[in-house]
DNA sequence: AAATAATTTTCTATCATATAGAACAAAATT
DNA sequence: AATTTTGTTCTATATGATAGAAAATTATTT
């Protein structure tokens, strides 16, 4: 999250709170909204109406719901980003090669936001799409941004949010990460062994253009699958050789 | 564009301005906000941190832009309907066959609403994205949606809207969209004829569930490939047992 | 590096308007 | 048909969105 606005506009904070309900719900309606935001019913039909009329939000039989325009706002945003245009065919690539889940991501407001996502022929089924976000601690994509992040920003980062543990061997202390992430530049990429799931592996590169980083690149994969040789080398190499050829072509745009 | 609100949160509609703007201007500052949309400095940066405090909106060296939120909630949307789930593997399967630009779109508002892409090997380039709209009766899409949707939601969307007439061969006039709907339907699926782009031709059919249109899918080509028998028989054809495919999949979920 | 300009952010008073609550209308349910 | 539930409109009032100015920060120039 961006940080706290000093004078917030409270009409909006409500308007993005009926989002925020709406998805969480699927489908509800002006009463149900009401009640569970603690306001008036005409509060919600205000705010739900203004929101329709933009598109923002589409009434249905049963109720109001998430309207098509986020999905103009959102893919826009994207399409602008080089790291996207430009990873995006490697990452399908990546997943065809290696059979596993792939992924970019991108570091916003000090959090690991996903971009796009791959599937493999036998990869794993995550719950996690394009736009979603972690904390930076616990994922590989989190911690290989961070490990060639500038040191200004990285404390920042780890200072501001809390380090959450996702599972018992997240890094969620912050003098264990910061070793973590000398080891990550030691090795050139990431390692995520169940620190965010129990079961699961993830081996990330960073993409970065002279001396930003601009995100990361993941490989996700059951534990068993990804040890020993494929964990220390062959997937390890795809993922940073691939990371190097998105640099490669991030130059020429 | 959804109908009038009768009591608009004007601070909500203020916020979208911004977000519309920030849209076309890509990055922008503070100061140019107020100036194009008349309004003083402090009130932009208001809604702008409180968008950026909710991640809507991200501050970079350039000033403001569009924030990664939108891509999670229009992901989320996309990814509720299953038109999109069942159509996407088929959508790129039919690019893959025609080596041509393949769309599914839904309706919403009145409008016609792209949800997915695929590009195949020789396919035109267009820039229309996931989430942006086209008047009804300027695409195949559209046209194929209209002419297996109820008559009196039909009578609405030709009423309300205006019908643009996007080339000369647009079919802008009501009394002629209505008869190339009873041609459609004759037919089994929608033709555009470039009456949306010169030189653009588009075959689509709907996509149905018990009497409901979900939306439709379409193969997009320059004329002098989409002419013959392929415009006659071998695409429509195509398109139309991938529509077929899509509506038996979605029976189950 | 100092000075100046421009831009962003904070502050404050005031008037517009977001809000709650009630009344009404429309569906849904019995 | 009657009743309950839900959605929409209306209105008064107190809240807070807004404009404008001042302060702080950043960029640009000398």
């Amino acid at each position: 999250m961006g940080d706290e606005a000093k004078h917030p506009v409270k009409a909006t904070a409500r308007t993005l709170e009926i989002i925020a309900a709406l998805k969480q719900l699927n489908w509800a309606g002006v009463t149900e909204l009401a009640e569970r935001l603690d306001t008036s019913k005409s509060v919600v039909h205000n705010h739900l109406s203004t929101l329709e009329e933009h598109d923002y939000v589409v009434k249905g039989e049963e109720g109001y719901s998430i309207g098509l325009r986020f999905l103009e706002m959102g893919g826009y945003r994207r399409n602008k980003m080089t790291l996207y245009r430009m990873g995006k065919p490697e990452v399908d690539a990546l997943a065809e090669e290696t059979g596993e889940l792939v992924n970019i991501a991108a570091e916003e407001h000090g959090q690991c936001v996903y971009l796009y996502r791959s599937r493999g022929a036998q990869s794993v089924h995550l719950d996690i799409h394009a736009g979603e976000r972690a904390a930076m601690n616990t994922t590989a994509l989190g911690k290989s941004m961070l490990a060639y992040m500038h040191d200004d920003r990285v404390n920042r980062i780890i200072e501001d949010g809390p380090l959450p543990a996702a599972t018992e061997h997240s890094y969620a202390d912050s003098e264990a990460l910061r070793e973590e992430l000398a080891a990550t530049r030691e090795r050139g990429y990431a390692i995520d062994d169940e620190e965010r799931l129990e079961g699961l592996r993830c081996v990330s590169a960073p993409i970065r253009q002279d001396g930003e980083v601009l995100g990361a690149i993941s490989v996700s994969a059951p534990t068993n699958r990804l040890k020993g040789d494929r964990l220390e080398q062959t997937v390890p190499d795809k993922v940073v050789s691939a990371a190097n050829v998105i640099e490669l072509n991030s130059v020429h745009s």
